[in-house]
RNA sequence: GUCCUCGUAGCUCAGCUGGAUAGAGCAACCGCCUUCUAAGCGGUCGGUCGUUGGUUCGAAUCCAAUCGAGGAUACCA
């Protein structure tokens, strides 16, 4: 047998190739064959539905075409051939690609499942990018965890991937800060005064009066409002990093909105807009006729008061996304925010921008339920859960693992109660065992040596999770291209359970060296792919448990 | 009112560019530790894929209508 040591859906190339000289053979070059792994192993290793996808032009039943697509195909490692069902043709195929996979895994190592699509293009990603308002609170642990997964995926598949963090470091909502720090300040040496009414009242502002303090003193009055918005925006944007950073997210790039206004004046984004013919006053106010574009409808630019409203820097930062040379740039953002994608697109098109670069996933807000009451996560600062607390509570490997087993547009209850007192019930520890059991066994065995062939493993079992480390690569692409990184989440359980199983019904170890020493590589090649899948989702397994 | 997203097992969710008997986990019940980690394994129970129509060889998947949940519809950010 002679497989190429290529483990990156070489066998599916195989049989559509084949498939596409029978169907040259037939009269018919211009259609795609697309292969298949069945859900169910009896419907065969490999499965195509093309004699189905011809029927109607062929205008013939499908059971016909298969036969005549598979009459000529013979080749020594093609075991089997049925047709079965409505038309699809079944492959059974000699398990010695899973074997030959073996020593490839061990040779990729940490690039086993990796792959070029990508092509090195350029692209953004920014998630998160809380306001420096606050600390990072549960809320934003979900567009964490899925915008740095997806850009591990796509690092992996072989984009030129910028993780990026918008600082709104300018604006109404950092005055607000400054006026709830002073406020804080001010109580501190003993002037009364009140709390503004919309201030931020987290424990944190007093922390950032008290540094106010420890630097000046009581020297400070109401009139010195930059020095404790700089305060708390330096204060908060660290602090937002550090947890960020404990939750294994690391931005290459932190964008502040007082540098974009540098870049892009704010007059000159609407001056752009207006030749463009996109803007018109009305009742004191500068408008956006968004709607003729993808917008139901016009929006403010600038109020009658002089004021921008926010859709301008933020117009101005797609901008300069945009002149930074990205061929994606992806937003990710909640849905409340759903109605801005639209505003968005219509922008960059008015200032003769490519929307399509813009690309907005939007994610599903996470409620907190307590004790079964959903609770609010806006009002009150109480009822804020910290990332920081969760961490805590739940560890950095459960949180991610949690935050990405979902798909995005899952509305998604995060039971507090649940996560501390059962937290040993989070596969996130299922899947960990089963790296935790390998590795316990591997490092009774500090040096393996590859074997020349693995012609003693054949345990149905083996070829199972063999199977199934054969599928990664492909398994990594469909997360990448679906932009899903829970497809990732889920078929790393799938690998646990098969090598659980596995290992209950075959021992490793045993008085035959030879058969030892191949099994050992299997759970090599086990390990490499269970690290480089947890790896995408952000998740450190421990080597015991 | 208009627009967007979602309704799959008791619960939490996969599956959705149409394909074979709709899958996991949790919960419930029954088994398995003299052998490499029982945070494990095996088994039983559990479904008119919200409802009704349509498209077709075939629909959880596509289309329309309808009911239900959430969100968006600011001269707030």
């Amino acid at each position: 047998m002679n497989f190429e040591k290529k483990g990156d859906g070489f066998m599916k190339e195989k049989l559509i190739k084949i498939i596409n000289h029978q169907l040259g053979q037939m009269g018919i070059d211009n259609i795609s064959v697309s292969i298949e792994i069945p859900k169910n192993k009896d419907n065969g290793d490999f499965s195509s539905n093309i004699a189905m996808q011809l029927a109607k032009i062929l205008q013939k039943p499908p059971i016909e075409i298969a036969n005549d697509i598979i009459k000529n195909i013979s080749e020594p490692w093609i075991t089997k051939i049925e047709i079965a069902g409505p038309g699809f043709i079944n492959f059974y195929v000699k398990n010695d690609y899973l074997l030959d996979n073996i020593n490839y895994v061990i040779d990729q190592d940490k690039n086993y499942g990796s792959c070029e699509i990508g092509h090195n293009e350029k692209v953004n990603i920014e998630f998160v990018s809380a306001n420096p308002t606050g600390i990072m609170h549960i809320g934003n642990a979900r567009g964490g965890a899925y915008g740095d997964s997806l850009a591990r995926i796509m690092t992996f598949c072989g984009y030129d991937v910028t993780k990026e963090y918008y600082l709104n470091d300018a604006g109404n909502q950092i005055n607000k800060l400054g006026r709830s720090v002073l406020s804080r300040y001010l109580t501190k040496i003993g002037i009364e005064n009140e709390f503004p009414e919309d201030g931020y009242p987290g424990k944190e502002i007093y922390d950032i009066a008290d540094l106010v303090y420890k630097d000046y003193q009581d020297k400070l009055s109401k009139d010195d409002l930059e020095v404790f918005k700089k305060y708390g925006v330096e204060y908060l944007t660290n602090k937002i990093m550090e947890d960020l950073e404990n939750y294994r997210i690391k931005y290459d790039v932190v964008t502040s909105e007082k540098e974009i206004y540098k870049k892009h004046p704010l007059d000159k984004v609407i001056s752009l807009m207006k030749d463009n013919g996109y803007i018109y006053e009305k009742d004191g106010a500068t408008w956006f006729k968004s709607s003729i574009l993808y917008d139901d409808k016009d929006h403010v630019l600038v109020k009658a008061d002089g004021f921008y409203t926010y859709l301008v820097p933020d117009i101005a930062y797609h901008m300069d996304k945009i002149d930074r040379g990205f061929k994606m740039a992806i937003d990710v953002l909640g849905t409340d925010h759903h109605g801005y994608v639209a505003r968005l697109k219509s922008a960059l098109k008015a200032v003769g921008y490519d929307d399509n670069i813009l690309n907005v996933k939007l994610l599903q807000l996470v409620r907190i339920v307590r004790n079964g009451q959903v609770e609010s996560m806006h009002k009150r600062s109480g009822n804020i859960v910290s990332l920081n607390d969760l961490i805590n509570e739940v560890g950095v490997n459960a949180a991610r693992y949690y935050f990405s087993k979902y798909s995005l547009d899952t509305q998604m209850d995060f039971d507090i109660e649940l996560a501390k007192s059962k937290s040993n019930d989070n596969p996130v520890y299922y899947v960990c065992y089963a790296y935790a059991r390998i590795c316990s066994i591997l490092n009774k065995y500090p040096k393996i040596e590859k074997c020349e062939n693995y012609n003693l493993i054949n345990e149905e079992d083996a070829y199972n999770v063999l199977a199934a480390v054969y599928n990664f690569p492909d398994i990594v692409k469909s997360a990448c291209q679906k932009q899903m990184p829970h497809v990732i989440t889920n078929y790393v359980y799938e690998l646990a359970s098969l090598f659980h199983t596995y290992y209950e019904n075959c021992r490793v170890i045993s008085d035959d060296d030879e058969k030892t020493s191949q099994n050992l590589n299997l759970l090599k090649c086990v390990q490499i792919t269970l690290r480089n899948a947890l790896d995408l989702i952000g998740v450190i397994p421990e080597e015991r448990m």
